[in-house]
DNA sequence: TCGATTTGACCCAG
DNA sequence: CTGGGTCAAATCGA
């Protein structure tokens, strides 16, 4: 166990280094005018996916788990994305059974955010911006004093990769263009990671047409521009959003904007969150603890994804998604690599570091 | 043929 | 009991 935990920090301190790196990739880039956006796009995804997975591996190999979060007193749950210890999945029938009213315990405590995408006209039957992920829709349902039904997807790599992500696409009553996307879970699943692409794939992603929801993390550069084409980004309600001042961590700088409706449930969701704090905070306001609740979530997506920030209370969040680079938000952020070096050397792995 | 989508049925929390 | 969420058989389509 103990080993597992040193493997984990080498892991961590491995990925660190090379959000790092890429971070430094990056800033050779916006320096060279041959630099594509693209990309620059692609290595931003690194990035970002490098922290996120990070960030989870920080979530998952706490040491010492809280007992609490053991839903019928297990500590495999189906949504636990990476089973470390190996913990087989039971055949048993009797188990299995538990497992399911587990799932649905554990459902409900899954971190739950909601973007709100909008699509312009010419692109409406697409449906919603790919957001870095491969979907699988489940179902289906008309809902209550709703004009249009909402879609449900799960995870493609849910069987395989026991990746336990879904989200739900409910287009807006008064805004027919507006579609907001609530995601449940975090993916688990190396699919989603843009710096493990799969080139195949990718391709069949690009072909399926209409209502594509398959969508694969590296897009083709056509598909990319489509989307940048298509989408535009939804300002509304972001007057509402107080601009933070953008915090640094590690050699990457975030840009922090604050939301006053988050969504997510609490126990060991809010352990993750944090893990999150307290670990920037070196950099954070201590004036504004709101602000130091940062998920990584999602971040995989750069179209749609840019900083979410999450209270503790609340339980809806509503966060513009943007395509555009040169419009988005993510843009602004402050690669200031002189500012905070991180040196490679770093004894992350110093004991008591990560306690 | 196989993976994705559709859709009616079922489950379950409130 | 109702409505939201999920399952799974049927269907689609590449």
């Amino acid at each position: 166990m103990e080993n597992m935990w040193k493997w984990e920090q080498r892991t961590l301190v491995s990925e660190l280094i090379q959000g790092m790196q890429l971070a430094k990739q990056l800033r050779l880039h916006l320096g060279a005018p041959s630099s594509s956006v693209e990309s620059r796009d692609l290595i931003l995804q690194k990035i970002l996916s490098s922290y996120e997975k990070a960030l989870l591996i920080l979530k998952l190999s706490r040491p010492t788990e809280q007992p609490q979060q053991n839903v019928g007193g297990k500590t495999c749950v189906p949504e636990s994305p990476l089973t470390i210890n190996g913990s087989p999945r039971s055949d048993d029938l009797e188990k299995d059974n538990q497992d399911i009213r587990d799932v649905s315990k554990k459902r409900k405590m899954m971190p739950r955010w909601t973007d709100q995408v909008r699509v312009s006209s010419e692109n409406l039957l697409e449906g919603p911006h790919d957001d870095g992920y491969s979907w699988r829709k489940y179902g289906q349902k008309d809902i209550l004093g709703a004009k249009y039904p909402r879609s449900y997807y799960r995870c493609t790599y849910r069987n395989t990769q026991n990746c336990w992500a879904t989200k739900q696409v409910q287009r807006s009553d008064e805004d027919p263009i507006l579609f907001e996307v609530t995601y449940r879970g975090t993916h688990t699943c190396a699919n989603g990671n843009p710096a493990v692409p799969s080139p195949e794939k990718q391709h069949k992603s690009n072909t399926n047409g209409l209502n594509n929801t398959n969508y694969q993390p590296l897009q083709s550069q056509d598909t990319l521009s489509e989307f940048r084409a298509g989408l535009r980004v939804n300002t509304e309600g972001l007057d509402n959003k107080e601009m933070a001042p953008p915090f640094s961590f590690a050699s990457t700088s975030f840009g922090c904007i604050k939301s006053e409706n988050h969504s997510f449930s609490p126990s060991g969701v809010l352990d993750y969150y944090n893990i999150l704090g307290s670990f920037s905070s070196p950099f954070m306001s201590p004036d504004t603890p709101e602000l130091n609740y940062f998920s990584v979530s999602q971040m995989n997506n750069f179209q749609g994804v840019f900083n979410r920030l999450h209270s503790k209370s609340d339980l809806t969040e509503l966060v513009s998604a943007n395509t555009s680079a040169t419009n988005s938000p993510i843009m602004d952020l402050d690669f200031s690599l002189d500012q905070v070096e991180l040196d490679p050397n770093f004894p992350f792995d110093t004991p008591g570091f990560f306690s």
